[in-house]
DNA sequence: GCCTGCAGCTTGTGT
DNA sequence: ACACAAGGTGCAGGC
């Protein structure tokens, strides 16, 4: 993530016409390449912004810089450093972002001409930040962590969200064996959750505290692809029904009732 | 505005329950008591936030610190400048924030648990410039009632923002004919805008004086299933050049020009 | 202060 | 890709 403080004026053309006076403002660019300006006030909302797929073009001493991308920053500056050419360095000082994006027939454009740059510093944040739950997958985690054994029998929880440098595990449990087991929980379980899950293990396993590590899949529904690829990594997979967890069905009934 | 990144946990309680597994994340205070946490990817939208009014509690070394507001700590630090107690100062070391806010009966919450302070600075941006915007259905609601005649040929315009008990009409016309005309604006016409109009008509032919009353959907951009929907009803639609109500294109081009 | 409707809504989910 | 529905909607304008 890249952080400008500067004095700048932002025109906006897309859906409507926009334009922010000259002023202090931070824009915020996300390495995904989101954009957002924000003032010190206001709120919630930036004044303005440019959601993702963008693409960049740069002036610094009013050249055109091809080639230089601040959602890609992050990559190549020292975490948490200012950049580079914010005007006490050696490369003339940056004096225009514009951000553009397809839009159907029309184009979005944000156009930041900036005056002065008081600070532009970046930081590496990682991915494991990026790992947000939806709603019925955060409600699936609170009652499978409430009652792991769905996970896999005998199942007991040892922590929620166990985190790694590549972002938290879903459910970290023992099973009857005292053995480790991962837990990665999705409303719908895909090839990607398994891959995610494979990562997990890889990192896990790597600990040798921790030894051997299974991995199991719990979703409210797991395409066949997944179960393949699933089983062939040698880890479980087990489709977990909601109404039966929130106690407002018999498991049992649930093999004759679909 | 202080803009702190942080290793950090973030527990909201209020409308829901959420939690945000530790990560590293932007921490941004706004001097209006806005606070909102950001990963570096996701977009414009924050992860976590509260919306002013606001208060707030810190901890410091994991002990409470009164009296500290992050809200107003641009007016007590030096511009630019990291913000004392981000670990290498005299102080200890940010350990937590909690932002709460009354909302009715029940209270908004936000806890973020600090595991380690990376960066933590304020600037003082002053007064920000506002928004300068057009192009909106405001706008076109404007060109529209000074020229009814592009919603329909020979529309005279009655009056705008057409009271009803269900909420105003956007324009009321007369035709040629002398027949009313309810006209609805939209820059997007969608089928909720169909029926919206819908229920207009429905109320303004309850009105015995009124009598036959003739629906226009007027957009700038209409979709398939919401022309499909308004035909069936007996509705006309219109798109409508926002170019050409401004007066910047000749009308007769459009008819060739796309 | 409450309420209503718009928003460059944004975001997810199903078709 | 597109239509639909929900949001911790946020936000402004009218009463």
């Amino acid at each position: 993530m890249r952080l400008i403080v500067a004095r700048c004026e932002v025109r906006y053309s897309g859906r409507l016409e926009a334009l922010l006076p000259e002023a202090l403002r931070l824009l915020m660019v996300k390495s995904d390449g989101s954009v957002m300006v924000h003032a010190d006030t206001g709120g919630f909302k930036p004044q303005n912004w440019m959601t993702p797929p963008t693409v960049f073009e740069l002036e610094r001493g009013g050249e055109p810089v091809p080639g230089e991308d601040p959602a890609l920053a992050a990559g190549r500056t020292a975490d948490g450093q200012p950049v580079d050419g914010d005007g006490d360095g050696d490369r003339a000082p940056l004096t225009r972002i514009v951000v553009r994006k397809r839009a159907g027939s029309t184009e979005d454009r944000l156009d930041i001409r900036i005056v002065e740059v008081l600070s532009d510093v970046v930081h590496d944040m990682g991915e494991a930040a990026a790992l947000e739950k939806s709603g019925v997958e955060r409600e699936l985690q609170e009652l499978l962590a409430g009652a792991p054994e769905h996970c896999g029998e005998g199942f007991r929880l040892v922590r929620r969200e166990w985190p790694t440098d590549i972002g938290p595990v879903d459910l970290m449990c023992r099973d009857p064996d005292d053995g480790w087991v991962a837990v990665e929980i999705k409303r719908v379980g895909t090839i990607e959750a398994v891959e995610q899950l494979t990562r997990y293990l890889e990192r896990l396993r790597e600990d040798p505290g921790m030894g051997e590590v299974r991995g199991v899949l719990a979703a409210q529904q797991i395409k066949p692809q997944a179960r393949t690829l699933a089983e062939s990594r040698g880890m479980d997979w087990v489709e977990v029904d909601l109404a039966v967890l929130r106690g407002e069905r018999e498991p049992a009934l649930t093999l004759f009732d679909v």
